[in-house]
DNA sequence: TGTGTTTTGTCAGCCGCTGACGTAATATTC
DNA sequence: GAATATTACGTCAGCGGCTGACAAAACACA
């Protein structure tokens, strides 16, 4: 084909540029049918078809069906980090992360992620992707561990805070996600409000005995 | 219908008795064979080879072979559970776990749980089952708020305490897990105290600003 | 233009997993 | 004890995720 009258300015090369058109190529026509038929539905064949290419290339940018999504998440995770760099230095490590939550819940609101932006949305249709999800907690905790050890200057490989810090958060929001799911709410405003409820839970929760069974109305 | 009150003892029949017997040959061959080769490399045709039946037959007993693993280390949550309740009344709930996870593995130290007992270890063997583990621990969280709602006499279903508790005692044990696989130790104790490390850090952690970085030598 | 490297499609194949169907083992009834 | 219905099992065929191997096409560099 042609395209050589297009001149790369900068000394990536074209060979790469295609590479990184087709990764979001790929990703974009995964999510976009996973989103109308269904993870469990999409085969990766259609997948790479949707993309113009064969199901051999598609595996070779994703090392898995459930990479894809992974990577999704792992996405929208990074302004998330980012979120979470620019809260006051002198909050917490706690509050500043349930505050970062909120700063990058008003980012998505806006949008500027599209299609993965709405991928955790997308894993609450269906519970298979739920599991696909909690499958990579760990790899999610681990980029959480170390944005929270820069932040504080703390050094993830040894001590154990940053590691721990991770963990309760995110096991919290997955509650919090998970509670959303079984409401049958479909409103991401509503998802904020339960990630918010059950973070501000945690403190009182570990600490001592619990204030009567059920305060609700009867 | 049939009247099936023939026989009003309480025997279970010799259908029902061979079924728990092949469960269990099906379920012992594959921890066997996943501890000598490892998860990866046995396939569902030698387990079922193993037992001395068909492949076929090994899916009738387990949905995948992923689950094989979940029951093994659902039948050691059991005692934990079980643990709990034993513990005094009036030991908060955190508390309360984390004493039971002390007895729980003096339960397991007597290894009446055998091949069960040591399927927690094999995950750590191979880093294919930590994902196989996490990817169950949303059915691990709400087996365990349940027995947390028990103790505590609070509903999991109106109140979020019960998941939110047993969302971060179980992330504080992963994490504790992640870093004694880390570690390269393969010794048990210091598996516990791993654990107890990290669940000891927990209040310390989502409370407030953090001491010193580091404070371990250079 | 020609040469060496990277990327792609095709093919073959393993493995996890499932539906369908016939058969053997078990339970029930006479 | 024979006839019956019920249940478990083996066999077979097949799908979908995933991978190695090889040849052809696309690209980079000279």
């Amino acid at each position: 084909m042609s395209a050589t009258s297009a001149e790369p300015e900068e000394q990536v090369g074209l060979r790469e540029r295609k590479k990184a058109r087709m990764r979001e190529s790929l990703m974009e026509s995964a999510l976009r049918l996973f989103h109308e038929n269904g993870y469990q539905r999409t085969t990766t064949e259609e997948i790479a078809a949707c993309a113009g290419v064969s199901q051999r290339t598609f595996f070779r940018y994703f090392g898995s069906k459930e990479d894809v999504v992974l990577e999704a998440v792992e996405d929208v995770d990074e302004h998330l980090f980012a979120s979470l760099a620019d809260r006051p230095a002198d909050e917490p490590p706690f509050t500043a992360l349930r505050n970062a939550m909120v700063d990058h819940w008003e980012y998505l609101r806006r949008g500027p992620l599209h299609l993965k932006g709405s991928a955790m949305g997308m894993v609450a249709d269906s519970p298979e992707l739920i599991e696909v999800n909690m499958r990579y907690c760990h790899r999610r905790q681990h980029r959480l561990a170390r944005a929270v050890g820069e932040r504080t200057g703390v050094d993830p490989a040894t001590d154990p805070r940053p590691g721990v810090l991770a963990a309760v958060f995110l096991s919290a929001l997955a509650t919090g996600h998970q509670a959303w799911c079984a409401s049958g709410s479909h409103d991401k405003e509503r998802l904020l409000g339960a990630f918010l409820d059950r973070l501000d839970l945690v403190p009182e929760v570990v600490e001592g005995p619990w204030s009567p069974p059920v305060p609700s109305p009867g």
